[in-house]
RNA sequence: GCUGGCGUAGCUCAAUCGGCAGAGCAGCGGUUUUGUAAACCGCAGGUCGGAGGUUCGAUUCCUCUCGCCAGCUCCA
């Protein structure tokens, strides 16, 4: 008999009969083996821990720990879900049953939805299959074989699925009981490995994904090693639940989408106006600071302007349909960047000039299909915080490093510090010569090398006129948000036929960048909203105070502080109701108002306040003047008056 | 757009297996003059999302329609 070496990431390696189980070498190698390893890594290949090791190799032993050993156990749960679902409903037919982010699901081919009682009972049934500890066990078939296996066993879409694959290579499948998947696995040894299963919802989806194809019904759920670590998980469902923007915004009053009014419009009222009146404020004076113009556009223009733009051709399906005006028709904008190239265009432009940059705060209108609205996350009218760059080609990776630099700056300020980077490449319909694609490409690697960002690079995913950075950010729940995005475009220079004078005297065409900070001022509304759970910083709240008098004798004096804290700047209100205090209080506390000004006989003597925070904190007896430091050095110095300035 | 669920007072939610629709909070009027998350009493408030149909009678059953929610797809 052969032997095999293998040893532990970084061990001497042991020599092994050819054919052991992976358990088995572990057992050797690791004493003791934990007992939540359920997969193997053999070479960096993913493989179940009782299979067969042919081949000298490092074993690494999976666990739920990794991001690889997560989707095994995942995917084993799925496996547990859909046998559940067949030992309940023998009807229904297996499709596709991936492991996702945070859990699984299973799409299943069935004559009705699953309503919440199904879900019951297939949970019920899954806990007694991980109850009953099957052995999960692999077993590779000819395609002949695995096509006649489930063609015998009623699964047309399994059938479908393999018809699909290639020639001539083994397909595997996985039993556990008599339950029989085609899967490429690996899975756990056996059904006891998963320990704390929940299934959260279902809802259909479309076979393939694609809208012409049969509607399945889609199971999700979730699995995890504990208990305690599924309760933590349902416990950040129900956080999320709880700062849904939707909801926040409708009980702090920021914004409302009435029907009468139309679905995916915004009605900003007067605090979450306010606080996007901070927010843009902020925005303008750091453009202007670092270098920007802004500029205004209008909000229709000619069609003709928008087929010379491309639009029409690439963009129809998400613009209103035009209208007629006179003998000519109109555009609902669903972008911004063809006005910022008109302005481009109303001068002969030199190299002197360049880099021009026009920033707008632009509210562009798309059509979106009704069933993907959603609060100020997706709707039909938004503003982007837009701006258009025209440089030399040699500007571009410049320009590149200082848009992220800027990027960063800004969301830093929000109080977002967690970015992720992502290059995207030339995607299969696009314009424009591969070597303008690689040039553009290298410079936005430049800039994020040189900026010393890490990025992924996600390819084929530009936009048909460019490569693209794009920018996503972690909220406090770890969730990730993609805000900015940073195009590099060679088409539209070209469309409009944009030129400058060189140094040379000759004629050239610039670069343009489109680029987005925040993306959508709703959407990042709606991020900041979720992010804060509506508790906004100090420089966003749109109430920074309260005054709260303790009696209607106290009502000269509470204005008077009132007057004294907004002479210095303050957004505050008082409460003059004929109400006890601790009501006062509760409706402050309930309006997320970071401070509360409590104010009675004593303080009224004395000449000072009481002063409660939001978060239950008391902080006893200030001056006026105290209490407006205490206000004041809250606020970012960023965002007080002078933008800061670098290069 | 598609599949499923939902739509009752400003908000959160009951009820009617077809028979004049109910509560808390908010609002208004009064009493209370209050010390760090809800004082008390009273009043008012709804063509039950909209349009048709079935019925002696519809908020309830049926059809269509609009909107919302969960997904699919798409995306700032």
């Amino acid at each position: 008999m052969s032997t095999i070496q293998l040893s532990l990431p970084g061990g001497s390696p042991q020599s092994f009969p050819k054919g052991i189980s992976a358990k088995e070498a572990l057992e050797k190698l690791a004493k003791p083996v934990r007992s939540d390893v359920f997969a193997i890594k053999v070479n960096g290949i993913e493989k179940d821990l009782m299979g067969p090791v042919d081949t000298d190799g490092i074993l690494e032993p999976l666990t739920f720990e990794t991001s690889e050993g997560k989707e095994v156990y995942r995917h084993s749960s799925t496996h547990i879900m859909a046998q559940a679902v067949k030992e309940c409903f023998p009807t229904a037919q297996l499709t596709i049953g991936p492991a996702i982010d945070e859990g699984f699901f299973y799409d299943f081919a069935f004559e009705r939805p699953f309503t919440p009682e199904d879900l019951e009972k297939i949970e019920a049934k899954a806990l007694e299959i991980i109850q009953r500890n099957l052995s999960v066990s692999r077993r590779e078939l000819s395609k002949e074989e695995a096509i006649e296996f489930f063609k015998h066993r009623g699964e047309s879409y399994k059938v479908e699925l393999i018809q699909g694959f290639p020639e001539g290579e083994p397909i595997s499948v996985y039993a556990q009981g008599d339950f029989v998947d085609l899967c490429r696995g690996p899975h756990v040894p056996s059904t006891g490995y998963v320990k704390a299963f929940k299934l959260l919802n279902s809802a259909g989806a479309y076979w393939r994904g694609d809208e012409r194809n049969p509607m399945l019904q889609r199971i999700y759920g979730t699995s995890f090693p504990s208990e305690k670590e599924l309760n933590a998980h349902l416990h950040k469902l129900e956080e999320i639940k709880r700062r849904d923007h939707r909801k926040l915004g409708k009980e702090l009053d920021l914004f409302s989408i009435q029907d009468e009014t139309g679905p995916g419009l915004i009605l900003w009222h007067p605090k979450g106006s306010l606080i996007r009146l901070v927010i843009e404020n902020f925005w303008r004076e750091q453009h202007v600071a670092h270098g920007y113009e802004l500029v205004y556009s209008p909000h229709v223009a000619r069609l003709d302007l928008w087929k010379t733009s491309g639009h029409v051709e690439f963009y129809k399906e998400n613009m209103f349909t035009p209208m007629p005006v006179e003998a000519s028709e109109y555009q609902l904008k669903p972008m911004n960047c063809p006005f910022h190239i008109m302005i481009y265009k109303s001068h002969l432009r030199s190299y002197r000039d360049l880099p021009l940059r026009f920033g707008e705060l632009g509210t562009v209108y798309r059509y979106e299909r009704s069933g993907v609205l959603h609060g100020l996350m997706r709707v039909r009218g938004f503003t982007q915080d837009d701006a258009h760059l025209f440089c030399a080609p040699e500007q571009l990776a410049g320009e590149v490093r200082k848009v992220l630099k800027f990027v960063t700056f800004i969301l830093e300020t929000f109080g977002f510090t967690e970015f992720h980077m992502f290059l995207s490449t030339r995607p299969e319909k696009a314009v424009g010569s591969v070597e303008q694609w690689d040039q553009a490409t290298q410079a936005l690697e430049s800039a994020l090398k040189e900026g010393g960002y890490p990025y992924q690079e996600d390819p084929g995913e530009g936009v048909f006129y460019g490569p693209k950075i794009d920018v996503k950010i972690k909220d406090a729940l770890g969730r990730s948000w993609q805000c900015s995005t940073v195009q590099i475009d060679f088409n539209n220079p070209q469309r409009f036929g944009l030129t400058y004078i060189g140094e040379d005297g000759k004629t050239h065409q610039p670069i343009m960048i489109h680029r987005a900070l925040l993306g959508s001022i709703e959407r990042f509304f709606g991020i900041l909203v979720e992010n804060y759970a509506g508790a906004f910083p100090m420089w966003l709240a749109p109430v920074q105070a309260k005054v709260l008098p303790i009696s209607d004798k106290h009502h000269d004096y509470a204005t008077q502080i009132e007057k004294s804290l907004r002479q210095r700047g303050i957004r505050v209100e008082r409460d003059l109701r004929n109400e006890k205090i601790g009501l006062k209080i509760r409706e402050a506390e309930k309006a997320k108002i970071p401070i509360m000004v409590v104010v009675g006989d004593r303080e009224a003597e004395t000449k000072t306040v009481s002063v409660r925070q939001r978060n239950g904190k008391n902080l006893g007896t200030k001056t006026v003047t105290e209490l407006m430091k205490l206000i004041l050095d809250e606020i970012p110095e960023t965002v007080k008056k002078e933008a800061v300035f670098f290069e």
